[in-house]
DNA sequence: CTACATGCAAATCCTTTGCATCCAC
DNA sequence: GTGGATGCAAAGGATTTGCATGTAG
């Protein structure tokens, strides 16, 4: 877990304007350590005492992700999830049936990595990225 | 480029219904070899004289994808797309910059379904998937 | 004939925008 | 003080749903 207060100063010394409801924000994401839709953040930061509106919430992960601090994951049917960047990048397998999101470790992808730059002068910014699939317990009891 | 008539008779043979949208929906997605979106679909099917609500085409594709004839891919940015599944599986590397978007061949694949399959338990279904990033022209021009 | 697909309109969900007010610096 | 952030309401786009009608089998 990422403290708030490093993401709180280091935008600060951007010239940031820090407002309350940005800080309740990144304290939010950075509690939580898990990814959260913009309306788990609403209910969350209205459950301890800071209402926000929808507008408000979208507008600071939106910043907060123009300044690197956040990354933002389409997870298809689970909808689009926030969450802060740490060292430990990982990515989601999503599975298809049951819907459950597992953790994987960011180096899975370093070998696609490596070849898509080769063989496509492409630069791939995979952060945070979703891949579909059957999770280990539906894959047994199906096809 | 897929023959319609193949898909056509996969259906009838699993005892689906073929109304006349279903197969100019068919037909246009195999006549485009390309990606498109519901809105893509609906202007050509129009532009052909078969004018379909929007409501009718978002539950053929539903119902296509559903019986594993088209794929969906999520383009962020540039909406969701769809396309007949074909033997010659690729991806799409979407340029975050220009908004390009290249076609990339399925084997660059390979090692990461490996790697999940055997550290994850997991199985991936990687079909049309869409790796941002920047493409071999806007990474030059940039950091 | 009959079950199922379509068309139409309206509802829903997610996200953005305009504008007046408010507050961090 | 002042520029930029917030709240509110309303607009916007994409997708879904309910119901009457049409049609493939």
């Amino acid at each position: 877990m990422i403290c708030a207060e490093a993401i709180v100063s280091r935008l600060r010394e951007q010239g940031e304007r820090l407002t309350i409801q940005r800080r309740a924000v990144i304290e939010t994401l950075c509690a939580s350590g898990d990814h959260l839709t913009v309306q788990d953040l609403q209910t969350q930061l209205a459950a301890q005492g800071t209402a926000l509106t929808e507008t408000t919430v979208y507008r600071i992960v939106q910043w907060l992700k123009d300044r690197g601090a956040v990354a933002q994951t389409d997870l298809g049917q689970s909808g689009v999830v926030y969450q802060v960047i740490d060292r430990t990048l990982h990515h989601h397998l999503v599975c298809l049936r049951c819907g459950r999101v597992v953790d994987v470790e960011d180096c899975v992808m370093d070998a696609l990595r490596e070849r898509l730059r080769r063989e496509y002068a492409f630069e791939p910014r995979i952060d945070h990225m979703a891949i579909f699939g059957l999770c280990r317990d539906c894959r047994a009891g199906h096809d």
